[in-house]
DNA sequence: GTCTATAGGCGGATAGAC
DNA sequence: GTCTATCCGCCTATAGAC
């Protein structure tokens, strides 16, 4: 019994070891891409040794994967923000409106999120299988509630769902580059409401409605 | 005479020793990103000593701007491609295809051009000016050329020339980020010409002519 | 201007005590 | 499992000869 209450403390401090050396790596890595990363420091930000991080994960590579496909599974794996999939019923202006919103105030406010952004496009070409990882975890989930719920309301007349879904979150992913990522802002300023309604008018006008006008 | 002959040939010969820096230099930072480049490498693959690069480039910061600034002015700076303003003439959905099927062969092809939007984006947060840099010599350009073109045109009903460029724009570049750089051709996959196609109708249906339908 | 040679430091990774 | 101490290589940048 005393045996087994060691080994369960011993366990679990090595697991919150763990957690700590994941949380000092993701902020080394968000804070200086992969390449100018230190080991030494992220063992400090961990408050471990560099050894105990080596005795968790293989090498560097191993734990730069290890890290992003936690980050793509966990952290960031909701590009609409906080949106349940209750928010996805009702007026396709009302609901796309929110769905916009919520992305863009989340790449404004969250500076983490953007570093992801950067560091896994940075990486993409020395790292396809976590690009991939991205894609799999965030992109399609995303895309696919927006095709499902746009396929599901039938006032819309849309050629193409999948087209048209690629086209909403392309603009507003364009849109958070240039604008937040890129810091162009002033160079090529664009009111954020002015791009979402006249998306949405772009995306909603052929609706089955108009022809009663 | 005599001396200005071999000062001249002295200068010539400093002013390609920096051209051959510059295009080492590119190799090894398109290839291995910022912090991973090597100075070493860049000397031997510009055929010269390390001391030669650093008299002509202050340090590797210095360097690194220095070639960012000459590619989005020369090497990248049509995001279309190979089109001159005499493409820009003609009807809507024939320009726009082009520009599209331009856009997208370009990046398809060019992985050198693949490589270049991954460093910028990725370094943008620790080198704003040079992402600020890649906005007004790329996508402004291509950005004003395309509102010229979208708002010469007076068959088309746009609700707003600005945002519908951008809609242009964000999709196909979303695109190429997704297909392309992040490697999701089989995650999700999307045909080019599917794309382009209803992209086009989108922009375009609700031209004047479908009076007369 | 260009080279060779080298300084000086920080990088990733490990050995061995506890 | 975790630590301290250390190895060794590569890094940026420079000194000094030509």
């Amino acid at each position: 019994m005393k045996r087994t209450k060691i080994q369960n403390s011993d366990r679990e401090l090595s697991v919150e070891k763990k957690k700590a050396i994941l949380e000092g790596a993701m902020k080394e890595f968000l804070a200086q891409g992969y390449a100018a990363a230190s080991m030494d420091r992220i063992a400090t930000a961990a408050g471990v040794s560099k050894a105990t991080v080596y005795s968790h994960f293989q090498d560097k590579e191993n734990l730069f994967s290890a890290l992003v496909e936690q980050l793509v599974q966990k952290k960031f794996q909701n590009i609409f923000g906080c949106m349940d999939s209750q928010a996805f019923q009702g007026e396709p202006t009302i609901v796309l409106r929110q769905l916009a919103t919520n992305m863009l105030n989340m790449a404004h406010c969250d500076e983490q999120f953007l570093n992801f952004m950067r560091l896994v496009i940075g990486e993409s070409g020395r790292f396809p299988v976590l690009a991939q990882a991205f894609i799999s975890n965030v992109e399609k989930s995303a895309f696919a509630k927006l095709c499902h719920y746009l396929a599901s309301r039938h006032e819309l007349v849309l050629s193409d769902v999948e087209v048209t879904a690629r086209i909403f979150i392309g603009t507003l992913v364009h849109f958070i580059i240039i604008q937040y990522m890129l810091h162009g802002g002033d160079i090529l300023p664009m009111e954020r409401d002015r791009l979402i309604d006249n998306l949405i008018k772009l995306i909603c006008d052929r609706s089955k409605d108009r022809e009663s006008w």
